[in-house]
Formats: C-alpha cells, sequence, structure tokens
DNA sequence: ATAAAACTTGCAACAATAGTGCAAATTCTA
DNA sequence: TAGAATTTGCACTATTGTTGCAAGTTTTAT
C-alpha cells in the first residue's frame, strides 16, 4: 500500500521507516491507540523518544487526533480527510468501550451542539461515551 | 466555615489538617483542579503522597470527580449534592477557557444523549467544551 | 479523660511516562 | 551524487504516580 507515502508526502513530511510503520499501525487498528500500544507493535524497532515525536508531528499536522479520557493516557487516532494542518475537525464521539477497553471513533456520530450559560463561547467540543461496545456484547 | 468539616463527617471520614485544606481549596476554587495546582496551593505543606490519596479517596466517596481532558492531566473538581459513594452524577457538560486556561463545571448543562450506531450500549458520557470563557471575552 | 484500636501520614524506594541536547544517520534537493 | 535539511538514537533529566511500612493522629469506647 501507498497509502502512508500519499498521507506523508501530502503534508510535506519526509519518508522514512518510523513514520510509515507507525501510520501502518493506525491505518490497520480498529480503535485509537496509546503510545504504549506503538511501542508494543514496533517490537522497540524504534525508540521511545522517536515514537513521541512521531505523534507530536502527526497531531501537528492533522493526521491524528488526541482523544481525552479520565485515565490520564493519551490517545490518538487517525483523522478523517476533513483535518487540515493546525486545524482539526475530529468533532465525532469518541466509544470506550468498559469490556474490551478499545476506544473507537464513531465518525458518524457528530458532537451535539450544547446551550451554554450566557458568555461562555464554544470553539470546540468533544464527547466520550462508555459503555459496551459492537463485538462484547 | 464548617463546611469542610460537615463534608469530611458526611463522608465518615476522618478530620484532619490535609483534607480539610484541600477541600477548602476545591471549595474556593472557581473551577477544577489539578494535582499539580493542589500541590502550589499548599506550600508543600503536606506530602505528594498525601494529596495523591486525598484526591483518591474524595473521588471513591464521591467528593470530587475527575474530568478528562486532551493534555495528560488528570482534573478534580467538587461533586454538587447529586453524588453519593460509588455513584457519581457529574453528567454535567465541563467548559475549558482557551485564554485563562481555567476548567469550568457547567452544573446546569447537562450532557445531552446522542444516538449510537447499532449495538453500541451506552453507560456514561463525558463532554468537554472549549473556547473563551464569560471572564475572558 | 484516656488508652487501645483504627486510620492517616510521611518517608524512602521504585516504576512508568515524558521531554531535551546533541552527534550520527537518513532523507531530500538540485 | 554531494551538500543541505531533517530525522533518529542515545544518554540524561524531569515529572508523575505507586507501594510498604513505621510513626503520628484521630476516633471509639470506656
Amino acid at each position: 500500500m501507498e497509502q502512508q507515502f500519499n498521507i506523508l508526502k501530502k503534508n510535506g513530511l519526509s519518508i522514512t521507516e518510523g513514520r510509515k510503520k507507525i501510520l501502518e499501525l493506525f491505518l490497520d487498528a480498529e480503535g485509537a491507540l496509546a503510545h504504549a500500544d506503538i511501542e508494543k507493535h514496533t517490537d522497540a524497532a524504534f525508540d521511545r523518544v522517536t515514537v513521541y515525536r512521531t505523534l507530536q508531528t502527526f497531531v501537528e499536522k492533522g493526521i491524528i487526533h488526541q482523544i481525552p479520557t479520565t485515565d490520564n493516557a493519551i490517545l490518538y487516532a487517525l483523522c478523517k480527510d476533513r483535518c487540515e494542518e493546525g486545524h482539526h475537525h475530529d468533532e465525532h464521539v469518541h466509544f470506550i468501550c468498559d469490556n474490551c477497553n478499545k476506544t473507537i471513533c464513531l465518525d458518524d456520530v457528530t458532537v451535539p451542539d450544547v446551550k451554554l450559560p450566557k458568555g461562555f463561547q464554544p470553539l470546540q467540543s468533544a464527547m466520550v461515551v462508555k459503555g459496551i461496545c459492537d463485538d462484547c456484547r
């Protein structure tokens, strides 16, 4: 697959083994990945620091986005087409399964608007739903 | 004020300096607090470990609740009356100001229900809105 | 008011996670 | 294919969270 290549190219990034491999992981992944998942799946073929920096770069370029969690782990998932550098459009709901612990982007479920108190100006919203996913029922 | 005393009493916790002080911080705080904020405001009068354990205890007892963020820091905020031990009712929207960086509980704004794809069973939802708060306009 | 029981704290040690500077290696440009 | 630009890995440091245990504090029951 040349998909990884194209994504990197489109974002003006050098094509390197590490970046291709990490992108591949995201493309294959069903759900979101944590830094730890990536290290596990790459067999320490790349330095820990490289993974951090790659993830940072991808977030900056709008290739992946971060997902908020309560348990102090940053999760990352691929952005869909609409994202561009410096401007994410990841306003879809994220689902965390209590059973298999996977985090899944519900790309088709957009975060609903809410009425905020007077004076609060919304710019971005995130929504996380916990429960049991389709596979675990 | 005897409010701290009462909260601790009601939850069957021993009344200690540390717990009273940390509760006071929450009662005074406009927004949510991170572990680091608490250490800062207590002048290291209490051990780092004590702060961790106090926060844990408060979460378990339903005195404070955790707020998900994307930046890898757990935030805590006081629960309103409705919370009880082991059963939080913090299904309100949280607002993070891009300017002053405060996190505010919008207690009156409940997280809306969303329609999930077939097979997904929701149990708990969280919603975080980023933007400019009332004070910063 | 007081002693024993129960609980809480601080310390030290540890573990996991994240970030930085810099030299070596790789990738890109022309 | 050489030089410029970027990326990587290493060693080191910083930050964040956890655990066991002895000493200290709070509670309880006299």
